[in-house]
RNA sequence: GCCCUGGUGGUGGAAUUGGUAGACACGCAGGACUUAAAAUCCUGUUCGCUGAAAAAGCGAGUGCGGGUUCAAGUCCCGCCCGGGGCACCA
């Protein structure tokens, strides 16, 4: 009876398949866990072996929680919306409803071979209209919110209109425009107009003009996130800031709460900390400087500058203001106003990308002056692009002895620096320091900086001219796209007013459209739809949401995926409540995990669901890299050159499909079959063989070392791929890809098969009671491999299978009531052999839910253990004592031993130190 | 520059709280079975030294340099290198 993998495995799929055997109730008497993979977006170039690792992990964990007992949800989907989907659609000539179901159809084939727990019957994907219209939904409802700062969380719009009625919006600072101020009478004489565009200041899903990160090649608006270093994530191509219309979460105004609930979930301490550092809270004051100009405009006006360290009050040298800032043409003296304007359409000329990459001085005097707070002297007021528009007030107070950046501009346009820090500041770094006492610095002097920064909040309190002031880095995350392949927004202008159309309308769906080219003025492919923007005497918005909608909430889909009424029911949620254990990449850490962690709390406060963290565990696994395989050509032939022999040639490195080489050894007809350019090649190698080299780097089509999990299946089995990713290393952690390795893994797997039939006899269980010590075996390795799963140490786990059945194969156990046991606790690592074994075994029903089996600690007893003798703490030798020895009889059998009397040379120790069941150290 | 990670044999990795460093595999070398191959099994495998060899022994050894301790891969201080994130954030 042979390990026949093929059939094995098709066989219990279908059959799994047939009964339904992953189906989950929402109705169940067993606690409840809820384990989530980051769905896919499923690309074009479906999954390659680095893919499915966390989904690996993930569904280890959610078969090992089944069999303790647990009602586990461990469902799959794909986020299908979003623009790589769409640039894969126009660059295919494929419409992207067609193209991303035929992308999901080929992942869903690879993820069945692997033989995964998912309950199907729960999938999502995010642009079936089906799921959409709830993405629609909760839109609506964030449309129709506000954030209320005292009680930090959402509440409906019309309780806002109640207070706007009543007593204007005194008690209620606007968050879209800090100058609003109205009363309960001017409130009711607003016309629509003037009271849809305040309220539109305070809705966390809302429209406003702002600077945007345009990217002209996607033609299309991205998040801060979608921006890496000046150029889009996706793509690469360039990023300029634009004003422009545009739909945003008011997400900034749950920073405070985003913050805090970190303190409430596991995440590794690097994902915490990056959305921590993207939240950027920073502590300070906000100080009014009055201006002094010639320009009359200037008049009266003063500059409002951020600080963290108020305590410099008294070394401000300059002010900035960025360019963008709004009181540049007013302060601007007409000396200045040529060199100003120049200065601005150079900023203007440059684009993000050109600001990253050459970080040059740059800057303008306006002519305008600020008077010291504290002091009889006037500060010089600069404009340059190093102050921010989007950050604290967009202007600064310029302290050079402090702040490196304010000192390398000092130095550039040659302005004096004053010296509050004496001797930390040597003149030629600024020094950033808290230590220093001050001097130069009236009512501070003498004072420590780190305690003047308080005295000086309250002084300038005091005086009216400053407040203690929290910021945040973090920015409204823009949520619109000028794309087609998104969701529609449910919303209708009308005399340019934003309605969002009831929820009996939902979903508003997509319209059908061939050619996806840009609408006029930057619009979307929807613009060109006029048939369809048309509607009830007014427009439909054509933006789209963003590839982020969809996925900030599908976690609560699955709980509830079939119901009509509700995108997910009380009842539901509150029976699945948070997803216990999240796996996914780190490349999600500040957008995807922050957006649903906001929706989520958004939902929480309007009453929808019953928490307000959506993860309770996260896990981020690592990525596999590629081993890719390289030959050598020697330049201008067709020769290529063995690796060992490539020093004597100069030579080019091309890269060659690894599925053409075996380890190192190139198969040469192979390769000069793969390519047309290759087809006459001629090898030197190195006795017969052609030996490539190699390099560990991405896993990617351009270097033809992508392995795909469908080759691995059918060459090994979907069981030993399954224990391979888990064998090859910590999930956490990067890893290369070693197709070699995986040999280890399937020679246990038919070791272990031989434990239960053999080749030529056939089944050789037996009825007879196992040996101690085949129990002890056991045992021994269920301890381990429980402790392993339970903390995602899955590679330590197999390595404990391996181990076991190396030990009960000496042992010659056959007991079926030993090794049936064995094939529970195997079920979650390898669930095919292990069903098929079940049943061979004669056992009743499926593996899949026994009881995971508890330890018998009686068999793991030892009554002796074999200790390392170590001499000052070195490893001598070793000595196999009774465990239950006193210190008196240890020291006794140690100083009998002859290595320790021979390290002694005839000395008596200084010290014997025994640790029971660790070791012995004699110190000499 | 700042924050977070990681650095252990030829390779992937193990060592959960300071207690036998290198588990378990890959690879390699040798052997058994076989006409042969595949498959399978056995033995060895951190490095260096002393042994003809085996047995055995000695020395070094977890990126580098210090320290704490009877004992350090693990703890402390100071560096170096790789990976990831942020980057004029006042």
């Amino acid at each position: 009876m042979e390990y026949g993998f093929r059939d094995i495995e098709r066989k219990w799929q279908d059959a799994w398949k047939q009964n339904k055997a992953y189906k989950v109730d929402n109705n169940s008497p067993k606690p409840k866990y809820y384990v989530l993979d980051m769905f896919p977006y499923p690309s074009g170039a479906g999954l390659h072996v680095g893919h499915p690792l966390g989904y690996i992990a993930s569904d280890v964990f959610s078969r090992y929680k089944r069999l303790k007992g647990f009602n586990v949800l461990h469902p799959m989907g794909y986020d299908s919306f979003g623009l790589p989907a769409e640039q894969y659609a126009i660059e295919h000539g494929i419409p992207p409803a067609i193209s991303t179901e035929y992308n999901i159809n080929t992942f869903r084939s690879q993820l069945d071979k692997i033989g995964f727990c998912y309950d199907w019957d729960r999938e999502v994907r995010t642009s079936n209209d089906d799921y959409y219209k709830w993405t629609q939904w909760i839109f609506l409802q964030l449309f129709d919110s506000w954030f209320d700062r005292k009680s930090q969380k959402a509440r409906r719009l019309h309780e806002l209109i109640d207070i706007f009625s009543s007593e204007g919006n005194a008690n209620i600072p606007c968050p879209g425009d800090k100058h609003l101020h109205f009363t309960a009478s001017d409130w009711k004489a607003f016309n629509e107009k003037q009271q849809a565009d305040i309220l539109m200041h305070y809705r966390i899903a809302f429209c406003g003009i702002g600077e945007v990160n345009w990217c002209e090649a996607l033609g299309t608006v991205l998040a801060n996130d979608e921006v890496i270093n000046g150029v889009s994530e996706r793509g690469g191509h360039p990023v300029v800031k634009k004003k422009l219309r545009q739909w945003y979460l008011r997400i900034t105004e749950y920073a405070e709460r985003l913050l805090a609930g970190l303190d409430t979930v596991d995440f590794s301490d690097s994902m915490k900390d990056m959305q921590t550092n993207w939240i950027g809270k920073s502590f300070g004051a906000e100080i009014d400087f009055d201006l002094v100009s010639e320009n009359m405009l200037a008049e009266g006006k003063k500059l409002k500058v951020y600080t963290t360290r108020p305590d410099t009050i008294f070394g401000v040298d300059f002010m900035v203001i960025a360019p963008e800032h709004e009181l540049v043409k007013q302060i601007t003296s007409s000396g200045q106003a040529s060199a100003v304007t120049e200065y601005i359409d150079y900023v203007n000329s440059r684009s993000e990308r050109e600001r990253m990459a050459e970080k040059k001085i740059s800057g303008v005097f306006s002519g305008a002056y600020c008077k010291h707070p504290f002091e009889e002297r006037q500060i010089p007021v600069w404009i340059s692009e190093y102050v921010l528009a989007g950050y604290g007030t967009g202007a600064i107070m310029a302290v050079p002895c402090g702040d490196e950046r304010d000192f390398k501009f000092a130095q550039h346009f040659n302005i004096p620096i004053t010296n509050i820090i004496g001797s930390h500041f040597n003149g030629v770094d600024a020094n950033p320091t808290k230590e220093a006492i001050l001097e130069n610095s009236g009512f501070l002097n003498g004072t420590k900086m780190l305690d003047a920064i308080a005295i000086s909040i309250t002084k300038m309190e005091e005086l009216g001219i400053g407040k203690r002031q929290t910021n945040y880095r973090m920015r409204d995350a823009a949520f619109s796209r000028q794309r087609y392949w998104g969701e529609p927004f449910p919303i209708v202008w009308k005399n340019d007013i934003a309605y969002a159309l009831p929820v009996s309308s939902l979903p508003v769906a997509l319209p059908q459209l061939s050619d996806l080219k840009p609408g006029p003025d930057g619009q979307g492919p929807l613009a060109n739809l006029p048939e369809w923007t048309a509607f009830e005497g007014g427009t439909r918005e054509v933006n789209t949401m963003p590839g982020y909608a969809g996925s900030s909430w599908y976690f609560l889909r699955y709980m509830d995926p079939q119901n009509k009424q509700e995108f997910c029911s009380r009842e539901a949620s509150d029976y699945w409540g948070q997803v216990d254990l999240y796996i996914g990449g780190t490349e999600h850490a500040v957008g995807h995990l922050l957006y649903s962690r906001m929706w989520t709390k958004a939902l929480f406060d309007l009453g929808y669901i019953g928490f307000d963290e959506p993860f309770k565990r996260l896990v981020n696994q690592g990525k596999i890299g590629g081993d890719s395989r390289l030959v050598y050509r020697v330049r201008g032939t067709k020769q290529f050159v063995s690796a060992g022999l490539k020093d004597g040639y100069e030579t080019d490195e091309i890269h060659v499909d690894v599925t053409l080489v075996d380890g190192f050894d190139l198969d040469m007809d192979g390769f000069k079959k793969w390519k047309p350019d290759f087809a006459d090649a001629s090898f030197i190698t190195e006795e017969g063989i052609y030996k490539c080299g190699s390099r560990l780097e991405k896993m990617s089509k351009r270097y033809f070392n992508v392995v795909n999990p469908d080759d691995i299946v059918v060459k090994y089995g979907a069981d030993t791929f399954r224990m391979y990713e888990m064998f090859l290393g910590p999930v956490e952690q990067d890893k290369p890809w070693d197709t070699k390795g995986i040999e280890g893994v399937h020679r246990f797997i038919k070791k272990l098969w031989r434990l239960y039939a053999d080749a030529e006899k056939g089944i050789v269980l037996t009825d007879a009671t196992a040996t101690d010590a085949s129990w002890k075996a056991f045992y021994k390795m269920l301890k381990k491999v429980e402790e392993d799963t339970a903390r995602f140490s899955f590679n330590t786990a197999v390595s404990c299978f391996m181990i076991g059945v190396n030990e009960l194969t000496d042992l010659n156990c056959h007991s079926k009531d030993l090794l049936s046991k064995l094939l529970i606790i195997l079920a979650p690592y390898a669930p095919h052999i292990s069903e098929e074994l079940w049943s061979v075994a004669g056992n009743q029903g499926s593996v899949l839910d026994s009881n995971y089996p508890s330890v018998e600690e009686k068999y793991l007893v030892e009554t002796s253990k074999e200790y390392p003798i170590a001499i000052n703490g070195k490893t001598r030798t070793t000595i196999e004592l009774d465990v239950n020895l006193s210190q008196q009889d240890v020291e006794k059998l140690v100083m009998a031993e002859p290595v320790v009397i021979k390290w002694l040379e005839g000395k008596s120790p200084k010290k014997i130190i025994y640790v029971k069941n660790k070791m012995i150290n004699v110190v000499i």
